[in-house]
DNA sequence: GGTTGACTTTGAGTGGGCTCGAACTGGAAG
DNA sequence: CTTCCAGTTCGAGCCCACTCAAAGTCAACC
């Protein structure tokens, strides 16, 4: 039913290390402990660790993130506030992929442009 | 025709402390420099640190964008080796693009759900 | 000709996000 | 029981990519 910090580390593709940073930095609520201490980690643990990583990847500050995990803890009177953070930073995402697909032009110019030369050269 | 080290920065969108940074740790060839010892750009210069621009914010590491200089300073004989490093660099821009899209997809689905259940409180 | 201000170099410092070493503890297997 | 292994805490260390402070130089303007 629960798993142990390495099993959960597995599950979300975080090391134990970062987990328990995690925790300390105050973007996962304490874990339950079993009776010698050692963390045991829900579903809700870890569906909630799955949503911080997807936010971190798509390069949201950890300093943000732990004001949202904040948000949270606070219950329902935050909900619109944290609706708003997450769509200032959809908008942020979405600039992000524009920003690459522009880039990828540039890579894909650059490519062909390479090509052209290799041919020239032989 | 030639530019500052601050005229540079502004038209790259990089720091004075970057550009020469980046000259140091070998992104860039030595600069030319005026009478005074003061660095110039030309405008092939800047053409160069546009496109290292391009690759570092497409998430390049310095230590391959140093590389990739390297080979462009050996001459025709690395054409191949760069266009390599640029098609594998743009199979992770894809990646990254793709990984992008489907948190995003997260983001708008939390938002959804954000707005029911603020509906619902009200 | 003095002041200003943008440049120069060198080496040190910063911030973000982990990552790890040390010393310890507790439960399970042989 | 003892050995072992996976945990625990705490603080320190690391890597990356800059960023800056200090001390000096030089051209341009008043």
């Amino acid at each position: 039913m629960t798993m142990t910090v390495s099993e959960a580390a597995e599950q979300v593709g975080l090391t134990t290390y970062t987990l328990r940073w995690y925790e300390q930095e105050g973007l996962v609520e304490p874990v339950g402990r079993d009776s010698a201490g050692r963390r045991r980690y829900t579903q809700q643990d870890l569906d909630w660790l799955i949503l911080l990583t997807r936010l971190r990847r798509t390069g949201m500050p950890v300093r943000d993130m732990r004001q949202y995990a904040e948000l949270a803890r606070e219950g329902d009177s935050t909900l619109a506030a944290r609706r708003q953070i997450f769509e200032a930073h959809r908008d942020r995402v979405r600039s992000r992929i524009a920003e690459l697909e522009e880039d990828l032009k540039v890579l894909n110019y650059k490519i062909e442009v390479y090509g052209k030369m290799e041919q020239e050269l032989c």
